[in-house]
DNA sequence: TTAATCTTTAGAGTTAACTCTAAGTCAAGT
DNA sequence: ACTTGACTTAGAGTTAACTCTAAAGATTAA
């Protein structure tokens, strides 16, 4: 069983257009056509696809996405190669993680600093909690 | 006592290019210019500076923050605007934070897997740990 | 069998966010 | 005063990742 390009692209949360794209670009080398020239894209590409997903998901460009998908094709000899690459993603997305929660931080001050505002109607809020700036010095400080 | 854009780019990691373009998009109304033209970042605009970098850190679009912008130039009367957008931004953050947990999962997986194979020399990692396979189908199932 | 709905290609167009260039002005050090 | 480096503007160019179009062929349901 497989499925059209259209099916594939809904499988996975994207348009036909892209996954055309993708393909013109040489991420899916894997996906076989008919032998009326449709696409058909079987579970295990299906699963590719997830993974590019999963990669472009934590910022990896489509470039690089591409150089896996070239290493995967060339076989054992760049198993070393790939799994350096997912050691780096793995660090890129512990940094991002720790960047996120950083703003997180600084948006709950937000939150917090208007909803005193909007409970007042102005914005006098380090009048009314001068104790605030001080916690908003130190989520800014650097 | 004031910044150059040189130096106001250096202190938030960006470049003085890009702070003009922000400036030219609208994103720096606050900042007041010398009699001769130069552009003069007080500690006031970094502060500004970095709130921009944490909404656009966390995915919001350029346009999106200058009407956030817009708004606080606007005054009070956008205080529940303001409020809502970062509320938005915080549910944002909390489903990247998910997305990205569910993405690591599956980096380490990819890990566990090329460690096993680079150890062997070949990819029959599931020959050797059949029990990977069921983990695999869960990390990927959806 | 025919209409509606896919899918195909090549290639053009779009969007966001920079990034750079040129030609000139300003500021700081010697 | 002079040189060096940073600053100014307008505007052009770049990059990544789509996004769409047109014209033609394939598939499906009635």
């Amino acid at each position: 069983m497989s499925y059209s390009i259209g099916e594939a692209a809904k499988m996975v949360g994207l348009t036909a257009h892209t996954l055309r794209f993708y393909d013109k670009e040489g991420l899916l080398p894997f996906v076989k056509k008919t032998s009326s020239g449709l696409r058909a894209f079987t579970e295990s590409d299906i699963e590719w696809l997830k993974i590019i997903e999963c990669l472009k998901g934590t910022g990896l460009p489509l470039k690089q996405i591409k150089q896996y998908i070239d290493w995967c094709i060339e076989g054992d000899s760049t198993i070393q190669q790939r799994l350096n690459m997912f050691i780096e993603q793995r660090k890129h997305v512990e940094e991002q993680k720790a960047k996120w929660e950083k703003h997180l931080a600084k948006i709950n001050f937000k939150i917090k600093y208007y909803e005193d505002a909007a409970k007042h109607g102005d914005l006098n809020v380090f009048d009314r909690h001068p104790e605030l700036l001080k916690e908003k010095n130190k989520l800014f400080e650097d």
